[in-house]
Order: C-alpha cells, then structure tokens, then sequence
DNA sequence: GATGAATGAGTGTTCATTCAT
DNA sequence: AATGAATGAACACTCATTCAT
C-alpha cells in the first residue's frame, strides 16, 4: 500500500503539482480512506521528502557504478551518465520532474538534507571533469563548476520536454548532447577538420 | 498601486512561492487592504498572468532587437542573447524565476498562451541556428530542436545558481557557456589546435 | 461580533468543555461561518486565552479597589473579596469556571502568563492576610500561604455547584464562609471569649 | 495487562489531560498495539470510566473505616478524613486530579453514577457534622450543606498544588486546615464567648 | 491474547474572493 | 480609490474504533 501510495502521489504531483494535489485526490485515486494515507504518511510534506529521498539515493548509486567503472575513460563515464540521465526519463521522468520543481515544498530540514545530496552529485560530475581535464581528455581552460552547472542544466532540462516515445530516439539525443559538449556546434574550418577526423580516426583505433 | 503590487508580488512569488504567498502576505506588505488588491487585479490568477506576460513580452522584444542588428553574424546574436539572458539574472532574476517555476499555476487558456510565447522565443532562436547552418557558421550535422532546447537548458538554469555578486563576473560565464557551445569541451589535439588558432585569427580580421 | 462570538464560546465551553466545543458549536450558534470566527481570533486556543485574560484581569482590578479602600480593615476587605468571588458567580460564573477548568488547554507561554497573574491574585491575599497579622486582626500562628490556598480552595469551588437563584442567599454563603474563615484564623483573646458567650446568649434569645 | 493500561493512563491523563492523551499515547509507553487496548477495555471513556470508580470506591471505603470506628469522636473522625485525604495525594494524587479533572467526558449514564457516589460521600460528610452538632462537638448556627461544601472545597483543592515531597509536611498541612476548620465550627466554650462581646463592642466604636 | 492495517467522521485552519460602504 | 467584515469551500490532519488474522 505504501508503494502504492508513493507511485500515485508521483503521478498526481507530476501531472498537477504538489500544491495542487489533495490528499483526497491521492486516496480517491487509489480507493482507499484518509487514515490510510496517515497510517503510512506522517504527512504530505513527508511523503513529498520519501519522493525524493528515494529518487536522489537511487541516482546517485547509480552514479556510482558507472564512476567506479575502471574501464572506461572520464569521457565515456560522462557520456554513460547522460546516457543514464536520459534513459531514465521514461522510467523516472515523473518522479524527476517533481525532484526537480517541488523541492521548494520541504521544509528547511529536509531541503538542507536534500540539497547536500544533489550537491554531492554534482561535486562528483566535477571531480570527473577534473580527472579528465588532467588526464588531457578535456581542455583545461574553462572553470569546471561553470562547466558542470551548464552540462546539467542542459540535460536535467530534458525532463521538460524531451518525449521518449516521439520521433528522437534515445540514443539521437544522447549522441547530440555528449557532441555538443564535447565538440560544440561551430562549423570547423577545412583543415580544422581533416585534423579532426584524423584524430577521431586515430582515437577509436 | 499597481506597479507596487506587481513588484511586492514578484518579489514573494520568488522568495515563497506562489502558493505559499497568500493575497494577505502582499497586501500586508504594501500596508493596504485586500480590497485594494482586488481593485487592481481580478484574481491572484490574473496577477501571475501579469507577471507572466510583462517577463516574457520584454524578453521577446530584446530578443527582437538582437535578431534585428543586421551588422551582427549569427554567432555573434547568439552570443549577445546569451549575454543579454545571464545580464538580465540581475535586474530580472526575480521574474525570470517565477516564470520559469509557477506557470503551472495558471489556468489552461493563461497557460497556453504563455506557451506560445515560449515557443516564439524557442522558434526565433531556432531560426537563428538555421540560417546560421545555411551560413556556415554552424555545423549541419545535429538537430536544430535538439540543440536550442540543449543550449536553453543550460543558459536558463542560471536563474538557479548563479549569482550575480558573486565570484564569477557576467563576462566569464556568458563566454564560458558560449565557449562550450560553439567548441565543446573536448581537448584538441596539437594540430587541430593549431589550426584552430588560424580559424580564431581568420575570424577576429 | 468579536463580543459575541466571545460570549458564546463562554457559554459552550462552560456547557460542553473546551475540547468538545468545536468552532462548528460556536459559529452554528452564532450564525456565522467559519471565516467570521478566524477573521476575530487567530485560533481556538487564542480565543480561550482571551477569555482568560478578560477574567483575571478584571477579577485583579476588583481585588485593587478593594485592596485600595483605606477606610477598610484587613478583616473587612477579606469579607469584601469573598463577597466580590460569590456575588461574582450569577454574572461571571460561567467564565469563572471556564477559567478554573480549561486552562490546562492553553499553551506553555499563554499559561506561564495566566499562572503569573493567578499568583498576583493569591501573593496579594497573602499580604492582605500578613497585614491582618501584624495589626493583630488575625492568629500569628499559622503559615500564610496555606491559609490562603485553604480560602481559595473553598471559596472558589463555590463555582462549582453554589446556585445563586437557589435557596441560599449571596449573603448567607458569604457570611457562612467568613464565619468559618475568621472565627478560625481570627487571635482569640481571652476575655474576648467570655464576652462572646454574651452575644450569642442575647442573640439567640 | 489492564492493571497497567490503567496506570500509565491515570499518568497520562493527569499530565497531558484526557481529551489530549490519544490510545496512541497510552499503548506506545506500554509498547504494545491497538488491538491490545481494545482487548482490555471496550472503549477510551469505559477506560476513563474504570479510573473514576476504582478512585472514589476506595474513597468510600476508606471513608467508611474511618466513620465505623466507635472509639473516636466525630472532631476525630473528621480530622482522620482530612488526613486520609491529604496522605492520598503522594499515592493517589494522580488518579485524584483525573477523577476531579476528567469527569466531563463520561457519558450522562455514567456520570450520573459517578455524582452520587461523590453524593454519597458527602452526604455521610454530612451526617458526620450534624451528628458532632448533637453531641456539642460543633455549632449549630450553620448550614451543614455549605460547611460541608467548603471544607471539601478547602481539602480537595490540595491536589492542585500541594507537593508532598516540598516543605510542608503532610502533618502541618493537616493540622492547619483541621485547625482552620475546627477552631471556625466548633462550639465555643462558656467563658470565651462571653468576652467576645468586649472585643466586637470595643472594636466597633 | 495480541496484532496492525484500515476506516471515516470530525477537527481546526486557510484563503481567495465578494461587497456594502 | 480604498476599506474591511464576511463568506464558504477546501484543506491537512487526528483519532477512537473495527476486524480479519
């Protein structure tokens, strides 16, 4: 019952926002009564805390196999957690989306919690960065917390409006975003890209 | 009255959220009554509508007048409206924040108008990118819906953390993000570097 | 309306008790909605401090003009408060026991407040009753504040079931209390004793 | 099991009030579940209900003992009430505040079985003093009901605030009040009421 | 004897809104 | 232009109680 409520209480403040979705919208959708949700929810704020703890906790350790990945290069952890970030959308779109717009419903207590995890995150993104950067992967002259802010901006966006079931694919999006980052949208000169494409050549051998 | 109502609102909607600023936080305030509120605005609904169409109204005709400079390249507009997006987290980072967060308040008929604003604004930037491909400045290789969406992504959530008082001057971060849009990230090999350096030279004469 | 919401939460809470009134009882009464109630108070519990606070501050303010009469010995002003305690129940009894039982419903500061002024009310007494002492109106023997927590007791619980439209008179209670009261803290001087037999032989006859 | 379902209940109620204390409260300072309560008692008002009749059963029989014993006079008898009242207060101080506080939330069946046993005690009360008036133990000018009235109003309300581990003794405690009471209703001897004329004469001139 | 999930009526409270003045 | 008393629907939450196990 307790998933139950949670997987509701996802969809409703998805589709109409936690300020807008009664406790009595959440129990009339499941067909259940009021003590029911409070047998299992200190309160609404609580379960909107549960939402996140849960949606945080789980991105992050999922953010964790792939950094602990010891076969792939700082380059390709970051494309895989694109990846994952995308590829999420359908499975976890919802509840990302209301990760992302009704945090400012905690309280200060669990903001602050909150907040120290998705900071944790992102400091890891930027540790990432760093290593590649002194690795040589990535150009050393841009400042990593700037950088990182832009990536995320960019692809957490996605749950905006990006449709899984539309006419990009998955794998299009991934692939565009990780070439803009990587490479940026500026039309290299001729012998710029011959070079490139030497050096692409020479990399994937 | 009016203007100061607007103003206290933003400021609230901003700070509270619009659902957590009740019409007695506002008016108390401004030290007026709730019949006054209600003599300048029909509903609460109607104020955030306000708050809606003045952002983005203004932000549509300072993009037209980007757009419109006839002496700029396409890059270079890019360039300016991104400035012109960050410079704004200043003056309009309040109302820039309630837009981007409390639409979902209005009701369908507010909302879809405001929407079609948004897409103007997403469009005319889209048309940017176009004609800039045609040109040459960009590349021909990715998505046009994808990329604005990717670059939006990234500039606009800067109403989120950046601060303008902060460490990182305006100038840095709007050439940081223009940095990674049109190159990327990625290292360049020494030739490509090189080459590089001749395009730059090329492009500054 | 202020007025008489107060006066009717006195009368229901003296009828049902604090807890099983709810502001339903009260507005239904009145005829009024709900809003009209929070429009007045704050909440259910700033209502019942307010009662309370009427109470006692009036209850004070009789005790000091009474205090205050220096044409009045000790002796006499305690005859007079009794009187004020039991001549006050046809007009504030249902207050008096609202204020005597549902304290314990008030908050911790709103009761450190109400407990301070109680104490006012008792302090002055005991004084009264030390002055008394030292002018010799009454027996040096006993300890003042027990004294004083005995007379309250049995005078204030006179709330509790004295019927001033029953068979015994305002007076009679009052002077049955007093006679008890004095004739038993009051210093017994020897000859006094013998003269008294006089009275009540003369007085009986 | 029910034997202590009750005491922490008395505990409860006497700390935080009946209408306050929810089963909740009770069953997790026992640490047991709901089931359990309902297993002992039919429902919250048979448990309050249950308190108020084991305290005033044993009141009455105790009242009992001390009015059955032959070998002492009706001043003694009464002074050994006040005792065994005030002795009560370390033992059954709490069950006493919940049985004078609580009342009010019996149902009218039940608390109408409650009065007259707290009838019943006062009666006997009562005919303890109208018998001490016969015998010349106490006067005879004054209403039984209302002496009865204020003696327990005097007595009862110890429970309030008397602390029987403070710095009155619970024989001091007694003996004042016996000595209030006494030297108030007892019948004055020959000699001393003879003077008492001189001094009232003396004092009103 | 004891559990604990589920009930559902009821509570205090909030708040956008109206309207006579 | 502005007031502020009054509305009333909605809300989050509580809690004594039931009952299948």
């Amino acid at each position: 019952m307790r998933g139950r409520i949670l997987k509701e209480s996802i969809d409703l403040f998805d589709k109409k926002g936690f300020s807008k979705t009664s406790i009595q919208d959440i129990i009339d959708t499941i067909g259940v009564t009021k003590g029911t949700f409070y047998y299992y929810f200190k309160s609404k704020q609580e379960l909107l805390m549960d939402i996140h703890l849960n949606y945080i906790k789980e991105l992050l350790a999922e953010q964790e196999v792939i950094f602990n990945d010891e076969y792939l290069s700082n380059k390709e952890k970051m494309n895989n957690l694109i990846s994952l970030i995308i590829k999420n959308i359908k499975i976890h779109g919802k509840s990302a989306r209301v990760f992302n717009r009704e945090f400012r419903h905690l309280d200060d207590n669990q903001l602050k919690l909150i907040n120290d995890y998705r900071k944790e995150f992102r400091i890891k993104l930027q540790k990432l960065l760093g290593e590649g950067i002194e690795k040589g992967e990535f150009r050393d002259d841009l400042r990593c917390d700037i950088v990182i802010f832009g990536i995320l901006g960019m692809v957490n966006r996605s749950y905006n409006w990006y449709d899984p079931d539309g006419e990009v694919s998955e794998e299009e999006l991934v692939n565009t975003y990780m070439d803009i980052i990587l490479n940026g949208i500026k039309k290299e000169e001729k012998t710029a890209l011959i070079n490139e494409k030497i050096i692409e050549n020479h990399f994937t051998v």
